[in-house]
DNA sequence: CGAGGTATTGATATGTTTCAAGGAGTGTGG
DNA sequence: CCACACTCCTTGAAACATATCAATACCTCG
């Protein structure tokens, strides 16, 4: 638990970020969002945020860091449901569906914040259009989630993987977590391929393609985008359903 | 349009068996719902009901049939991204997504109603729990969103299929779909493979080794499950996700 | 009866997984 | 400081899954 006049001003800057990627927040609602965190906290690399199958009292807001939603099956696969990064309100999920059907796990050291649900409740009874960009924020989830499925049904896997570099780069640049092309990028070869739902050693063949062809670079923990242009095209990546534009909601 | 006195009662009636499998809904709270209604419409199979790139001042309520979220992609194939049946919102996201990046389209003969964009505002300002109500709607779509990314990426497609049965049948039983272990099925084998994201001969041949093995039937438009726990122990199904438990949202 | 959509089947081509092995980097303890 | 274990990445080959191509059968509708 850190010190309380920095949670005041700065544990909501990237949840502030993401709200404001889609409408205006009002000076109001700022300050209302910063009353509702009581407590931030900091997990490791791959440990559990929220386990699956447990029904929180509270929901988590990813302040800093890379997370996932996963789902495991009974033959010990696990496929990747969505990637949380900085402003994600993750498991805000959990506040109306109760009961976690999956688990959510840091893919980087992350720092998290704590929101409780009789205060998301209380939200949703005085702040009308706060709660519609709080429902907004799981619709964009959502619309996220199908553009993952159109990737995984009908789209090659070197578009799918181009697809998801593009998307993740323009999730970050609104919190600004971008740097020119490149972003920081933490997870393994192993679990990009429990995105993809593919297997390890075909994701890194699929990774070889779009290197060779200088679309893009993965060196350490950091990618490198070389060919927007190209990396969109290959990708047939149409921002649309990230909602990206400021408009009254 | 149909005559008023009908819109009254009838309209809404599987929208609230789909709402109650999830909470209580108020009767107060059913008198609104049924004021909200403006206008229905019928349309004939493959008609489009909310078209690709469009700002529908209005949300869509399936009152009867099957409708499906799709995108199609640059080399003419097709993904289905979602099914809807009786009592499902639609397009309800498009009150705050704004702008569709996905078409849905009449899988059978739908019976629609049309909801005001305008009014669902005024609703989310006045009527708290019907909102949240309308908000875990679209979070169960998003829970159904996730399942079929694991089903897609970590399951065997035969898992898969069996998978999508159960999830239909028990989706269809909630709105009073469904006789005994059987349930009307509108949709070809060109549109499942869509749904399943496989080329028709493979789903044919999925379809198939269901058959062999006694788990179901399909004929006419007809599917029945022959054994229901055989066919959720291959799906590994497990319904937590729909979230049809009643308890306070 | 013919036309068009739908379902089925077999053969072949392509995509993807699995198995297996090696290499590069990192941290640890002797 | 080196040896070792460990994780992660890379590569090739063989096994398996899935797509594509092609043909036929069936049905409904006009």
């Amino acid at each position: 638990m850190s010190n309380p006049l920095m949670a005041c001003r700065k544990l909501i800057d990237s949840l502030l970020l993401n709200l404001q990627s889609h409408d205006v927040v009002t000076p109001h609602e700022v300050s209302l969002l910063r009353s509702l965190i009581w407590r931030d906290r900091r997990f490791k690399v791959d440990e559990e945020i929220v386990v699956e199958g447990s029904r929180p009292g509270y929901s988590t807001l990813l302040i800093d860091g890379f997370a996932a939603r996963y789902k495991f099956l009974a033959d010990g696969t696990r496929q990747i449901t969505a990637l949380h990064i900085a402003g994600d309100f993750v498991d805000l999920h959990a506040f109306l569906l109760k009961t976690m059907d999956h688990g959510i796990v840091a893919m980087s050291p992350c720092h998290v914040a704590f929101v409780e649900h009789s205060d998301l409740k209380t939200i949703s009874e005085t702040q009308p259009h706060l709660s519609r960009l709080f429902w907004l924020d799981t619709l964009v989830d959502g619309a996220i989630h199908r553009e993952w499925i159109v990737a995984m049904g009908r789209r090659s896997k070197k578009a799918h993987l181009a697809h998801l570099v593009c998307e993740l780069f323009m999730r970050l640049q609104v919190v600004g977590r971008t740097t020119g092309y490149s972003f920081h990028f933490p997870l393994t070869q192993v679990e990009l391929a429990d995105v993809l739902g593919i297997s390890l050693v075909h994701l890194n063949k699929t990774l070889q393609i779009l290197r060779k062809a200088e679309l893009l670079t993965w060196i350490g923990q950091m990618i490198t985008i070389l060919d927007w242009g190209r990396l969109q095209e290959l990708a047939q990546f149409d921002p649309t359903y990230l909602s990206q534009t400021v408009e009254p909601r």
